[in-house]
DNA sequence: CGTTGTTTTGAGACATTTCAAATTAAGTGG
DNA sequence: CCACTTAATTTGAAATGTCTCAAAACAACG
């Protein structure tokens, strides 16, 4: 199944999204990364950390086994000034999650959430899926691609809480649904007064 | 004050622990990062993010402008790469501490804080300050640099919680106190159970 | 049309926060 | 060295947000 060691290989993603995960031995799990194609997973001299990695749509992947990589990038300085850049990227992102888990309420994670999402997996209407933003895509509407459970995971919270804060966002005017998948931001300042910042 | 923007500049920590944090508009915050020297604080090309360093010790810094400092890295290979290495150290831990504030309870939080803190600020019994580990060490007794406030916004609680949680340890018996900065772990076992992984 | 998984909604339990006050520790100036 | 102020810490009691448990509605699929 997931049977993707990020330390013996790294895995360019060409299609889909997955979630990167840190486990607790009883079951519990944090999502620490969302990553859609086109994207890299795992880099190499990546220090070893328990990470899980599984695709929450259809993915189409490329393993590269990391030996190969390392010795490829330590001898290309430009390509190794690009994967530092992501490293501080992801680290970015990741800074920003801790304020999220650690500070926020429900309704602010959630709106959160749906920022960052709409940012990324603006809906294209007349495709059948969402193919990262190449097709026509319609401003403020979004495919989620995570379940509520995963959304939960992602958020530290549980996935009824995290349905009863999109009824909340619903209920206030601040979002649409068309289904439980799509989403449209019908008042984007003001849901970025719910995200706290 | 805390006049340290670290887009203009990286900053050398040369002596002294720092924490690095993100805010909210409303005072809110999250430590991202603990710092101790020495180390680097901030990075060459690292994005722009709203940070705040603060030292939560008596500290000594050199200061650095980021131009300078970019057109050394990349003219020196071997010291990118090494910055490279430290960035996804710092990822790896930042997803560490992810797991941590969203899916671990506040005991949990407290005694993986602990188990963290043993690991780098490990007392200097005779010695007048925690000097990072150069100076004669008790095993198991650690000093910790930063108030129950701090410590609740390293880990997302309210000091109060922090100082309940600790003091339900000590009743545990898996630490013990000498004064509310310095703890001897008793029980390493039991504490990393109590860390939940 | 039954099966399975996702989502919504409700009610009660519980962990953590909030608010408040007392205690201890750490300067500071007389 | 002592009184005074200020900050940090502990502890208590009540409020509250989120979780847990449970059930129903809904969607997807063979």
């Amino acid at each position: 199944m997931s049977a993707l060691n990020l330390h013996e290989s790294c895995v360019a993603l060409l299609r889909g999204v997955v979630k990167i995960s840190r486990l607790l031995t009883d079951g519990r799990q944090q999502i620490v990364s969302l990553k859609a194609a086109p994207d890299l997973l795992g880099s190499p001299f990546a220090p070893p950390g328990e990470v899980s990695v599984r695709a929450v749509t259809e993915a189409e992947i490329y393993c590269v086994p990391r030996p190969a990589l390392e010795s490829i990038v330590l001898q290309n300085r430009v390509l190794e000034h690009r994967l530092h850049l992501r490293a501080l990227e992801d680290l970015s992102e990741a800074e920003a999650l801790l304020l999220t888990l650690g500070r926020k309420t429900a309704r602010e994670r959630i709106a959160t959430f749906l920022l960052d999402m709409a940012g990324r997996f603006r809906s294209a209407e007349l495709g059948k899926r969402c193919d990262c933003g190449l097709a026509i895509s319609e401003p403020g509407v979004v495919d989620l691609p995570l379940t509520r459970a995963e959304i939960g995971d992602f958020l530290g919270l549980t996935f009824e809480t995290v349905s009863r804060q999109f009824a909340a966002l619903r209920k206030d005017g601040l979002i649409e649904f068309t289904d439980a998948r799509r989403v449209s931001v019908k008042d984007r300042t003001r849901l970025r007064v719910a995200a706290g910042c």
